[in-house]
DNA sequence: ATCGGTCTGTACACAAATGTACCGAAGCTC
DNA sequence: GAGCTTCGGTACATTTGTGTACAGACCGAT
């Protein structure tokens, strides 16, 4: 299902962009770009990780999965992160599913190249995946929070929004999918999307949702958006950004 | 708040267990074991760290802190665990509030010590502490996803049953103490553990909770007990038990 | 142009948890 | 042992979300 491209250009994951020369170099020539599409599987609960993912215009969605199917989301993960970080916590497996939620291109590395390159003395990898973990156990507990305390509606602004801040105006998803993101029923939300839609904050159509008013969705939000992206931002200010 | 014992006596805690003899009387020097009351707050959001903590007896709380005060527990630490793991990914601050959730002893050190702790080629501490962060990972995880599909009755008993596992029968906690770790209005804790008490799971008067039927308890507990119990087992099953 | 599948709007009975309030009882302090 | 504080039981109206069902609308494929 994944279309590896012949000629790696510039990667737009941060991590990567962030590492230095020497490292690098070495790093980029093991890695292979992906195009990824929407709904592609990359790691069911309990699998064995084989590779490790560095999203660019992908993004993915980190699930946990109830024995009955349901799902949650745990994290989004986009060009600021990795899939696969399990692999330089120690483990090859992963107890969450991976989901791509957004269709675009990934640089991914063999588990066991990855694993070669965190070894390596002179790199500055593993001072970032650090940095992401942190990044990613504050993001977890705060929707953990989240899920238990706001409403529907405020975690869908908020959703919306951290996905607005990956692809920008333009998302192409049904409400159902939303929906298994989010751990709710789907009638739900075509309610509170129904809503923002009648109060000209977003519009959309059969899988496609425009976001029009970025300050509407954040007054619909929980604080939970913006402490998540403080968060992010605080741990990440020194890192260059991806221009893309 | 806290009371410093003379004499540290064998840590009981599994991480520091786990140390070789080398690593174990560097650090064991300059560890101090302190006596902590239920309800202390060891580290408000956003504050700075200067110790890090060796739960033994003790157990702690990680709390997401909502502005308006509301607060839902991201995860217990007990004597598995460490209290300001952040130290380890790099950080000097944690954004979780963290209480003494059951009265008790830990092993506390400077968390400057800690780093230098850290740095030194022979300590096993690392490998230790990114398998703790795997678990704490796929546990935030696992609350976030239940806070959203399970219902209040299913989460109490599972976090009875987590607690169980920490000190035994025997809880000094009120209803108003568990309904903030929930999320929850007090008088839902009430009204299911009353239950509880009906059917003769538990037992309890004014903060103080006898369990009486772990069988019970788990077959009222959505999965999520089993499955970071099991997350928990698999990770560290080869580590050295603490008999108390 | 038609068909079939997918996506969204809507409805309704129901369950679960909320917010709030008040009372009695147990335990602590003096 | 009197009084205060804390803790737990209970009630009730309200909100939020569930589960389920169905119909209309849109889109793509034949």
């Amino acid at each position: 299902m994944s279309t590896p491209s012949s000629q790696p250009q510039q990667p737009e994951n941060r991590i990567i962009a962030a590492l230095n020369s020497t490292s690098y170099q070495h790093l980029l020539s093991q890695l292979e770009r992906v195009t990824l599409p929407l709904g592609e599987v990359i790691y069911e609960p309990g699998d064995h990780i084989d590779y490790v993912y560095f999203p660019e215009t992908a993004v993915f969605s980190m699930l946990c999965m109830m024995e009955n199917g349901d799902t949650v989301e745990v994290g989004p993960v986009g060009r600021e992160g990795i899939v696969g970080l399990n692999i330089f916590f120690g483990a090859n497996t992963t107890p969450t599913e991976l989901v791509v939620h957004v269709a675009g291109t990934a640089m991914k590395i063999k588990a066991e190249l990855f694993r070669q390159e965190l070894r390596s003395e002179r790199s500055v990898l593993p001072h970032l995946l650090f940095r992401y973990s942190q990044m990613l156990l504050a993001m977890t507990g705060q929707c953990a929070a989240c899920n238990k305390l706001h409403s529907l509606e405020q975690q869908l602004a908020r959703w919306l929004l951290m996905m607005h801040d990956y692809v920008g105006n333009e998302l192409l998803l049904t409400h159902d999918l939303i929906a298994l993101t989010l751990g709710v029923r789907r009638p739900g939300i075509s309610e509170s999307a129904l809503l923002f839609k009648q109060e000209g904050l977003i519009n959309y159509q059969r899988g496609h949702i425009q976001m029009l008013s970025r300050q509407g969705l954040e007054a619909k939000a929980c604080e939970c958006y913006r402490v998540i992206r403080e968060e992010y931002e605080r741990l990440f200010a020194d890192l260059p950004r991806i221009s893309a």
